[in-house]
DNA sequence: ATGATTTAATTCACATGTTAAGTAATCACC
DNA sequence: GGTGATTACTTAACATGTGAATTAAATCAT
């Protein structure tokens, strides 16, 4: 068992370089507009009016609620969302301003051409079944099947 | 909950949940080593008297340069690694001491029982193909398939 | 050799990841 | 209708992600 382990072929390590893959080439664009990728998440789940609370928002963004909190009122500071006000005083709801929803639909034009761009160097039914798959895998985990 | 808007850009999100899922499987083991899963990638690099300078060990453990620089003095400082004497003295090359090799093996055991878990939660063939997969997919953007 | 250039790594500044602890509002229940 | 548990979020503390600037050493072109 002392036989060095082979690493070029773990499962970790090929998620990490994948999604590094596929973040680079959305990181400019959105950079440019003054946003980090996960503040775009952010604005991508809040556009067209859609108010979230922040775990629904964490969730849908896959970001960690203390992160979200920060971004929130980044996000806030800058006038591109404002608080609504809810019944449970415990929630923070959200939603875009109109300068959070026109700073989306600049950036959203032409992230859409980089994903079909990437549709059309990976192929779309290989994409379709990568994304099956890694949902698939992650169903597998989540139901306990594999901590020991 | 409400109707969730879909997310074009599903791919980025499936590829981060697939992570979290995955990592979340050995976080709490390598944890329990007093390691983070960063600490502990570079550990695995290192392991068997191998030894690397700083460029090689950021691009097999998928860590940038400037986390890698904490990292290194991280575990310097906690006697898991030494640096090791080069020719070309910009290099920074290092390799675990007995005590790193010691922490690794303890490590190694469980984490490779976790691994083999999700092979068998996922399925053997089904976890190459996603690997193969997701490397083909790098490689697809990496040449610069995509960039507008 | 000398200076310009390139390379390897580090430092800096700020944003996010991560866990644990804290706070305030709501809920369950008697 | 007040008390304890739960929930939703925030803070705090530290580690990493990220891009730009910096330092130090090797290389290159005269």
């Amino acid at each position: 068992m002392a036989e060095a382990p082979r690493y070029d072929d773990s499962l970790t390590i090929a998620l990490l370089r994948a999604r590094d893959a596929v973040t680079a080439q959305f990181r400019d664009h959105v950079g440019e507009a003054g946003l980090t990728l996960q503040q775009w998440r952010v604005i991508r789940a809040l556009a067209g009016g859609t108010e979230l609370d922040t775990t629904t928002l964490a969730s849908r963004c896959v970001i960690l609620a203390p992160s979200l909190t920060r971004i929130i009122r980044h996000l806030a500071g800058r006038n591109l969302v404002v608080k609504v006000p809810t019944r449970d005083r415990r929630q923070r709801v959200v939603r875009l301003t109109d300068e959070g929803e026109a700073l989306f639909t600049r950036i959203w034009e032409v992230s859409q051409q980089k994903y079909a761009a990437i549709e059309d160097a990976f192929g779309r039914a290989e994409m379709r079944d990568l994304v099956v798959s890694l949902n698939r895998l992650r169903a597998c985990l989540e139901s306990d099947g594999a901590p020991g």
